[in-house]
DNA sequence: GTCCAGTATCCACTGAAGTAGACGCAGAAA
DNA sequence: TTTCTGCGTCTACTTCAGTGGATACTGGAC
């Protein structure tokens, strides 16, 4: 049942942001650019968060840079959605491999979302938010209660059919 | 699943350092000196490990250095016996906190210094069996709205409030 | 073919993290 | 008392992480 991930490999620093950048795109294209991620952040962050350069992201991820600060570690992670913990601890990581592969197949199942047909770009940069905002709110849920589980799955399934998108059949659960 | 843990949670990287400091030494005596922190670290590691000098230990733990590098959290986590995303990952810490309390507990009667051999992250895998309940969850997160995400995202925050779960993300409130 | 937009890579420069020595201050021993 | 030892703090210096512009490459439009 636990779907031993057997990536055995304690994989460096730079295999890990490697792997966000593959797993971690929009559905219709390829993975992000450095610049694009860079741009990304610095708009996110707003003034007062952490920002990367595309120099730095690419230093990192090909192994140029192996020691960056947590601050860059955790601008990164942000914008990735998932916990700055990945790059520095095993048993995160692997969890975090594991969910992104569980919303990867939830989100190829449910289809993409039909969005405003405005600017052809704003439009994936919407998807990249939903993305993010889904693994925002996945890796909240950890440690709650069944019970309160079971309440979000009611207001989940609410918003859902205020948003006019179909129920949730109880049957899938792809392995 | 941890008791909801009431005590002050270290949440700044200065907090968090003063705080193993304070809980982590020999039975016998006070905490650590940062030169016997330093030296310890130097030959523990040897000479491929990374290590960390007096000052370096003590801007940190006094809050005139906020943004180590990896490696210099890594050193210090190893000598303290935790996982460096102690430092960033408030489920981590909380986690560890709580063991440390158990293991203080114990060691304060049996008169051993307070260590941490064991791994502290094997509680983590009970969450990731107890994972059912968060993929019906998350299974129907995908299509929604960012709205609609956001909302949840706050709704759920609060659940975990209710149930004294730690805030996550990131942890970092540079002030 | 020529542009052009977007990409990855490289690299000189800036600044902050890290270092290690100096300093002052305790408390204990002589 | 003085001396000594060890402590935390401070700080000049070194080192390297981070930055951002330059460069070259690619694929598509014309």
């Amino acid at each position: 049942m636990p779907s031993a991930e057997q990536t055995p490999a304690p994989r460096s620093l730079a295999e890990r942001l490697d792997h966000l950048f593959q797993v971690i795109h929009p559905a219709d294209r390829g993975p992000f650019s450095y610049h694009e991620v860079a741009q990304a952040i610095r708009e996110q962050a707003g003034t007062d968060g952490p920002t990367v350069s595309h120099g730095t992201l690419q230093q990192i991820r090909t192994g140029a840079k192996t020691n960056p600060t947590i601050k860059t570690l955790e601008a990164i992670a942000a914008f990735f959605g998932v916990p700055a913990a990945y790059f520095l601890d095993d048993t995160v990581a692997d969890r975090v491999d594991a969910r992104l592969r569980e919303l990867k197949a939830a989100a190829t199942q449910s289809g993409r979302p039909v969005r405003l047909p405005a600017d052809p770009r704003q439009d994936e940069l919407a998807d990249v938010l939903a993305d993010s905002n889904i693994r925002a709110v996945a890796f909240r849920l950890a440690g709650l209660s069944p019970r309160a589980l079971k309440g979000l799955r009611a207001i989940v399934d609410q918003v859902r059919a205020v948003e006019g998108l179909p129920e949730v059949g109880r049957a899938k659960k792809a392995s």
